[in-house]
DNA sequence: GCCTGAAGTTTTGCATACAAAATTCAATTG
DNA sequence: CAATTGAATTTTGTATGCAAAACTTCAGGC
């Protein structure tokens, strides 16, 4: 019989570890802050051990840096490296996206559609979170639709490092409608499962989207939602 | 004035963490063998405090596995995992050729044909281990030459947890001589800035392994170098 | 004979203690 | 007044201690 009362709460560091991405993801702790011990040790109400194995976890993941001897920092990356990285998730997303593409079944896709449909509403009624969520819900799905938890798993991975950078940026109308318009051509690949065309597709929106920010970047519009700890 | 006398070694858990990560890769510690802590605190003349996070780190990595209140597992891979691993392998390695084939320049050309033939001369004197070796660094070399040090990261990260299984694995004559050929394919493409055949050949190679080493999992015939710890 | 289960042991998970490195900051000197 | 040095403080890195969970062993019951 399994856990009828117990509920074995995930053990500390994995808690703490879920806790700090979603900090760093949603940018609470902003690019390039040092992670004091002490401090996040007293917010959380744990001790530094578990803290500190979480921390190691977060930059095995690349989320955070580590500096010998003087700790640990939220990950910052460069225009370079916001390069690097969009070039490895548009491979990834592009694999993801031929594989759904093959692989996904009907009532998926019919999610993926409404999903899409709800993002248009947002879109219409200029709701930028929502949008960014819906849109973010929607390359997860086609993500889960490649049936392949190992791509799954490295994508998110990978992604976690862009989001904090992506949350908050607001980009223009022109922009934001060709986005809109790669995501109408997206759905229609993927209803056609035309692998080939879907990774083509999404390659591109991921060029794109590596611009959008890059240019945010240029002009220092990226959202500093500071005002992390203490 | 940067470190002329001091050679401040790493610290502890980094330190710790490469030695577990290369136990593991060699198959010294077996697939699925439990990483008991007191006895590689022992082993490594080390507190458990460095030891803990080195292990954590290597989870998120994907080389070993937490088992809530039980420990530390090394990974061990079923063959449905094997076959999505090597998918995203696939993926990586055929971005990475497309992109070596833009970017290559003429000596990191060279080096790679010397290592080339390097390794046809370790396949005529049947030097499996040379062989191996000189492979694997012929595919760190056209990674590298793809210029994305996230790439590179990504790669290396998914590619260590197939490390352990192919270690060992000898493989047929015949297909040891397609192997020989797909290499040469992808030598000429590589010459030829071929971005698109270069990924292709790449992915064709990197099924035809995964094939190789799934025919070994089957037949049991992975390399167990076990005999860990103590 | 095999399952049950309870005491003892081991092992893991978290907290705390101690040591070394880095940072701070004020006093001193050029 | 700027720069520098060095003591005080903070912070990180490592070791150890303690409690709870898991495993082992062995006796008893069905």
């Amino acid at each position: 019989m399994a856990d009828i009362i117990s509920i074995p709460r995930q053990v500390l560091h994995q808690q703490v570890g879920s806790r700090l991405r979603q900090l760093i993801v949603e940018g609470r702790i902003a690019p390039g802050a040092k992670l004091n011990e002490r401090a996040l040790c007293e917010q959380l109400q744990i001790s530094r051990t578990p803290l500190r194995e979480a921390i190691k976890m977060l930059a095995a993941e690349g989320l955070v840096a580590l500096l010998p001897n003087r700790g640990a920092v939220a990950a910052q990356l460069s225009a370079q490296d916001v390069e690097h990285t969009f070039e490895v998730i548009a491979g990834l997303e592009g694999q993801s996206g031929e594989l759904a593409a093959q692989r996904i079944t009907e009532p998926e896709l019919a999610e993926i559609r409404a999903l899409h449909f709800e993002m248009r509403a947002a879109h219409a009624r200029s709701d930028l979170p929502t949008y960014y969520r819906l849109n973010a819900l929607i390359h997860n799905h086609i993500n889960a639709a490649a049936r392949n938890p190992v791509l799954t798993h490295t994508y998110l991975t990978v992604n976690a490092r862009l989001q904090a950078l992506r949350f908050r940026s607001n980009f223009d109308t022109a922009k934001w409608k060709r986005a809109l318009k790669e995501h109408d051509k997206m759905l229609a690949l993927l209803t056609a499962r035309d692998a080939a065309g879907l990774r083509a597709m999404l390659v591109t929106h991921l060029e794109h989207k590596r611009d959008v920010v890059l240019e945010l970047m240029r002009t220092g519009q990226l959202g500093d939602a500071s005002g992390v700890a203490a």
